[in-house]
DNA sequence: CTCCTTTCCGGTAACGTTATCGGTAACGTT
DNA sequence: AACGTTACCGATAACGTTACCGGAAAGGAG
């Protein structure tokens, strides 16, 4: 099956292929004869012009990828479309990607957006490794979204994030202050330098102000989805039961725990406090609602996009924007 | 900043430009030498070759599309990413495109995928209405998930489906079974031919095999996000108290109703069942467990994917699929 | 009437890649 | 020695679109 070109439309039309092309890209230069018949033209074959040689011609339209890692995150999912509604009307289009957390796609999909090329490119996830250093010799204006690349090797590239390492620490001093003794801590990998690990770090200064420490068989490694986050509580509190709290570095791994504690008889929170990190809308409809360290969410997306148009627009070096983070206290946390 | 052309590379690898083409699609006729030293250069300068000069020259490319109407809605982005498991190795790339439910992006997606000249198209969504018909005209191998184009306008396009009537009549039967008589229906707009209005049928279809029949004020009509289904059962259940049951057209919606229940003091399942459509994860880890009429993801996906395939190699005409679901019953519905 | 704008339109050369065709060298085969 | 075969490689023409330049026609100012 033929698909018609703009020659096609022309020749239907009786117009010189500029003219099509003027009209498809509403250029004023066209009288409104002319254009009102290459239009109808286009509306009787059902034109449709061919994006990929328009992109090939036109090198600066301005085209922004958004990389998220991992697939069924509910927080990054919200994040991903609160970008894509800063995208101005007549500005850049963004095109979404979701990549796998735990694959090597990150540098797969770093040469597909380069290779449309893209004009910037903002990535979503809270984990970066060394999949991540793919980005060398990648030379692109780039913003990483809720974990920051200060002081890491990827540095060239801009950062908007929370203060982890605070926020953790307030979110444990919550627990504390409201005489919890016997915290644990779901969360992940604790090396590198990634949200996880800063917050892990923010987990251990909340105990040293009190001059306490996290017992080391309380940190639990899972990773962040319900099943496998219920599978760690279940056997965590079934060796661990004298813990009555738990702190969660993602409010889908704390609804799992939730269950897993209800699963063994213990009620939450009157037996166990349950605190969260993210603020996903599931928290305010849960049993019961989530306690957790919200997000700004609208505020990282606007800010993420600030920041890089302004590297776009004005070839600006990167720059790491802190913004602030809320803790939310709703039922799964116990009154003071 | 100016990016490299494989005319770049060939010049300085002291080849043609023709030689860098083949070393970039791995074609045989290339000897061991010439090839690593292209392969050299290009690392070395961080070649990424341009998609759409590549996207111009071939039109073969076979990439197909996956448009998803509901940009939070976890079965859908569960059964999207089932699809994209699908992607044999070697085979047609996806692309993925997330739209609005209530906004008119239907259409804009469309021209997006066409304009990239994407060989074939899957449609994610329950809902079919006016704004679907824009597919007239665009001459694509298109196949519909989860909603069924049988005796629409859209018949062009294959579908794969559930028996959507049969499964809310079975949703039904199974409340009514159970002892329950003034049940609740939590679903969408009743007009049109698709998955919704198929089942408001089922559901009729149910109580008239009982020689019964759904009230009409127990038809509540609510958008399928957690807030709108929580607002809506806030405010039915105040109006009609005496509710002993809810089958709600999504596991979204019938977690929303849950909340609104349990805040109007009412325990599910002991004084109200809740019933489910879709077999989302979550509803496995909820409080209390969601019972639900479970889609099945994979075959759904699997099965989408071959149909399109079937259209795109053997120019097969439409199909339509049907795939059967599964009551699960779990928690939230009470015993016999 | 001339000259200068303004408005509208068309011809042509790119953009970066791949397909096609053709050519050269090297090696067997008779 | 002549020929066919194989393995490599290069020049060139597309693919469909837009940028650039130039030109025709119409109107306004002097």
């Amino acid at each position: 099956m033929k698909i018609d070109t703009i020659r096609d439309i022309a020749e239907r039309a009786g117009v010189s292929v500029t003219t099509v092309s003027r009209v498809l890209n509403n250029r004023p230069d066209v009288s409104r004869a002319t254009q009102e018949k290459v239009r109808r033209v286009m509306k009787e074959s059902h034109f449709v012009g061919n994006a990929n040689a328009r992109g090939l011609k036109r090198a600066d339209q301005e085209m922004v990828a958004v990389i998220v890692r991992g697939r069924q995150n509910p927080f990054l999912s919200a994040l991903a479309e609160e970008m894509l509604q800063c995208a101005a009307p007549g500005k850049a289009p963004f095109a979404l990607e979701y990549i796998d957390e735990q694959a090597d796609e990150f540098h797969h999909a770093l040469m597909l957006t380069h290779s449309r090329r893209a004009s910037g490119l903002i990535f979503l996830g809270s984990r970066i490794d060394d999949r991540c250093h793919a980005i060398d010799g990648v030379n692109l204006p780039m913003v990483f979204a809720t974990v920051t690349t200060q002081g890491t090797p990827m540095a060239r590239a801009s950062s908007v994030s929370m203060d982890d390492r605070a926020m953790a620490c307030q979110a444990i001093e919550a627990l504390l202050q409201r005489g919890h003794e016997k915290i644990a801590v779901f969360g992940g990998d604790r090396q590198g330098t990634d949200s996880l690990a800063l917050r892990a770090l923010g987990v251990e200064d909340a105990f040293h102000h009190r001059g306490m420490q996290l017992e080391e068989g309380r940190y639990v490694e899972t990773r962040f989805t319900l099943s496998d986050a219920y599978e760690a509580a279940l056997s965590f509190f079934r060796r661990c039961p004298d813990t009555d709290a738990a702190f969660c570095m993602s409010d889908t791994v704390a609804l799992g725990v939730i269950r897993a504690l209800v699963d063994l008889g213990r009620r939450v929170p009157q037996d166990v406090s349950v605190l969260g990190i993210d603020g996903i809308e599931m928290g305010r409809y849960s049993l019961p609602r989530l306690s957790t360290v919200a997000q700004p969410i609208g505020k990282i997306a606007r800010e993420s996009v600030a920041v890089l148009t302004e590297m776009m627009e004005s070839g600006a070096h990167a720059r790491h924007v802190t913004v602030p983070a809320s803790l939310v206290l709703r039922e799964s946390v116990r009154e003071a």
